[in-house]
DNA sequence: CTGCTACATCGTATTTCGACGATAAACGGA
DNA sequence: TCCGTTTATCGTCGAAATACGATGTAGCAG
């Protein structure tokens, strides 16, 4: 589901799963713990600690959140433990992101707002 | 900054922005609105709180998460406050979900882990 | 002026998150 | 066996999120 063409389809959408993606990616050292994930041509240990700044337990319950998601798996190499991705779980994010950014274009050359009412054209910004 | 080809360079990551826009999507209710946002061909007022099933005050409570992250604006038409889409703020979550799903694909080629000691062989799951 | 409608804000109770130090667990090596 | 290394878990604290009812505000209708 989701696999092909996922941008015409608003009912398809998983609040749940998408929320509890995003939720995984809701804090900067876990983006960090990703983006230093993306910047090691394999795995790493730990060497997560010394990147993000946080004590070592902060950093285990972050990748716990992470593992959690299923955004990062971790492989045992004893007496390290080695983290990499797994962009499957973003699948369901990067659908509503892209149905979000297609509606963008579309909706360019609609004049009006819907109410209950009918079509009230455009007027002030807040 | 990051508008071409945001594929390739980790070192670009603003985890606090990223994280920033993960955090307005992280509860089902917003993403809740979005899709009902999406669902209409114009704007919608008051009509959300029907869909998402809280109380007038809880929703209009993630309407300012919503609007404070930049994800969706508020045009006046009175009485009524019509939201609309906004997905320019997207752009860098969007461009990490990009970059690792890109990297997926080159890591399938990665037959170790990098550590300290140099390349260990990949053995058990956790 | 008096309501009515639509939305925002306030006050508050409950829950969850984030961070840390301390400690436990698992293994490899001396 | 005892030790060092690496990661996970526990206990705790303060901070933040969530949800609600009550109240405030801004325009419109009568």
């Amino acid at each position: 589901m989701l696999d092909r063409d996922p941008h015409h389809d608003p009912r398809a959408i998983d609040a749940e799963a998408i929320a509890a993606v995003a939720k995984a990616l809701a804090h900067p050292a876990r983006v960090k713990i990703i983006a230093f994930l993306l910047s090691r041509p394999g795995c790493i240990g730990g060497d997560i600690v010394g990147e993000v700044g946080l004590a070592q337990s902060t950093v285990s319950e972050h990748l716990r959140i992470l593992k959690a998601s299923g955004l990062v798996v971790g492989t045992i190499e004893r007496p390290r433990i080695c983290y990499s991705l797994n962009p499957k779980v973003l699948a369901p994010l990067h659908a509503l992101i892209g149905m979000v950014e297609a509606r963008d274009a579309s909706q360019a050359d609609a004049p009006c707002c819907y109410t209950p009412q009918g079509c009230i054209p455009k007027e002030n910004n807040q």
